[in-house]
DNA sequence: CTGAAAGCGCTTACAG
DNA sequence: CTGAAAGCGCTTACAG
């Protein structure tokens, strides 16, 4: 009886490479690079064997030298301010997703609103020599010398949610403003007629846009804007719940609250089912932003959907787009501004008037 | 009066390389990458006029041309189903803030829970030259070659979450047998006595380690077990609800549910609400996850945090350990379980006994 | 259809 | 303390 054992050293293992391959069939690395890019000029019968050789070899393609020959990485550097906050990473999503599809890698950095993060951010890209970079600004940003740099080595760059008109360069943003039309023209669609905003701080463009949508869409309706019913919250449940609070104290009391963002509707809610007029709908609301509860709270709550994921596809289609154009072509920088969605929901919709206490009924025995 | 015209032509312009400092000091590019590296055999002055001549010509390092010659990137691989699940987002926050912290780069592929894309996604990683990869494995995934493709080629693996103990990697995970224990004891400790639970695939490790708690927990406080309470969903709001309106069907009905994770949980609560005793914490519920919607649906949940971010913490700094190590030295994987955190809410608290209607009364007037 | 050779930009053992 | 040379693994213009 034998025993057969079979050593394999790891340690002094390394990897195929094309050399491996041309040795095995006494051929060059030169054939064997172009079997394996279907090379026109190569024979059908070569390609055959160079790539059984390869598969039998366990060859895989060593991207890093294949980088530096060609001058290009296929990878895409993306710089947000934090994965952990939903909206981003369902925008890496997107991005991702259109990335692989076309044979790219992401590169992640996050610069967790920080100035000095963003900076180092954009230089490790650099020097990763991605082949384009996909970036949201961080709050804490006011100089931007380093998306700059980026454009002047002349590497698609595109912003996406907060982006930068100056820099002139490829954007992709949602229409703020038409979403807090929607919003509110929702709510007069359903009859409510004193519609109250609770605002975000006013030096922040979104905000600022999605008051002047909700200014404007009450003006496009006839219904004339009450200052005293436009407040400016922190944007946070607890501040929602206090201007919520406030509103609906007021002797002549909103019968619709229009908040900013989903959170601070969030917080209104809870005012609102504290309050008289607790049954669903009977204070219209509506956020915006379409968080992950924003679903499955209870009554489920009106918002406006920002296309998250969409948005991060489409910067990245911006990307392949811009990546065609020899360098030589200075195209202007594109600018996309998705639709905002209208997700009608029990929060905003009027309870049945005359008949009470209709609820039992609609319990399943 | 003159005009001075700066025309910069970047469509020629390429990078500087260490070729170009060394030409403008009249050395050469050895001492210039010795320079830069801080290479102890450099006399300061050298150095000194180096760096000045690389920040004057706006020199950054190609870290292609380093990694080919280096044999290491330094780059960490991510493999996730996807950065749209909180859950992930959080984890490779987590992963991203450490591997920064040691001068590593992100490369983020998911998965969309296929098993054809975690084998593309392996497969280009290592085309990439990753120095390790930290994975959290698809649902569809029942063969690991790729891993075990992974662990041959001597790469660092470290799996999170969704981990398998017979492929021999370091793995970080949630103690979920604990978790579920603590949820079900949580359950009996507010006096629910029957308590039924809705599980998973039962082939996923987390799923049936989740069983085992909640079945350990009962038998711990003499409660026997009764197989007509334990359903087996599909992990997701629909199917949640589905098994918990046929558990609430039962001739004898659990007054209490444990649901493997938070969705379930939501789709549980659901049937719950419709059902005839919809009052909070009249049928006791828990979740496992902390999703983003369980603090503010209502009755919030109950549930059991898992420490995401953590998590991807503990996986990059395993990496950061085992790259350390040379490849001659096999080391046992490590195997980090971190605790799981109860966060009580309303969806387990009893109602008060006796007194009725006491709802009215809490309103704020 | 295939091969020999050069080069992408860096790092480092060897020599001085 | 610095330089000349080789090489990481690939791709491709050029030659045959």
């Amino acid at each position: 009886m034998r025993f057969y054992i079979y050593v394999i050293d790891y340690v002094n293992m390394s990897r195929t490479t094309i050399h491996d391959i041309a040795k095995e069939l006494n051929t060059t690395a030169a054939t064997v690079s172009r079997a394996l890019n279907d090379h026109p000029s190569i024979s059908a019968a070569t390609k055959q064997s160079v790539r059984e050789a390869a598969q039998k070899l366990n060859y895989q393609q060593n991207r890093v030298a294949s980088s530096l020959r060609l001058g290009r990485t296929n990878v895409l550097g993306v710089v947000i301010p934090s994965a952990d906050i939903s909206f981003f990473g369902s925008v890496i999503h997107g991005i991702e997703k259109v990335a692989k599809a076309h044979g790219y890698n992401v590169i992640l950095f996050q610069t967790n609103e920080q100035y000095e993060d963003e900076v180092q951010g954009i230089k490790t890209l650099l020097q990763s020599n991605v082949d384009g970079i996909i970036a949201s600004i961080s709050k804490e940003t006011t100089n931007y010398d380093h998306f700059r740099e980026v454009k002047d080595r002349n590497i698609p760059l595109i912003l996406f949610d907060r982006a930068i008109d100056s820099l002139g360069v490829s954007t992709v943003v949602i229409d703020d403003y038409k979403g807090a039309f929607m919003a509110t023209e929702h709510l007069i669609s359903q009859d409510y007629t004193r519609i109250a905003h609770i605002s975000g701080p006013p030096h922040i463009q979104i905000f600022h846009d999605r008051l002047r949508g909700y200014v404007d869409a009450l003006a496009a309706h006839h219904i004339k804007v009450d200052e005293d019913l436009i407040t400016y919250g922190k944007v946070s449940i607890d501040s929602g719940r206090s201007c919520a609070e406030q509103l609906l104290q007021l002797p002549n009391r909103p019968d619709a609250i229009f908040a900013v963002e989903d959170f601070t509707a969030l917080g209104a809610l809870q005012a609102i089912k504290e309050s008289p007029w607790h049954r669903p709908g009977e204070i219209g609301l509506v956020g915006f932003a379409n968080e992950a509860f924003s679903a499955y709270i209870t009554p489920s709550l009106t918002t406006i959907d920002q296309q998250t994921a969409h948005m991060g596809e489409e910067a990245a289609k911006i990307f392949m787009e811009l990546r065609q154009n020899t360098t030589v072509t200075e195209t202007a920088p594109q600018k996309v501004v998705l639709e905002p969605l209208l997700i009608a929901r029990q929060s905003s919709t009027r309870p049945k008037p005359k008949k009470k206490s209709l609820k039992a009924s609609t319990i399943v025995p």
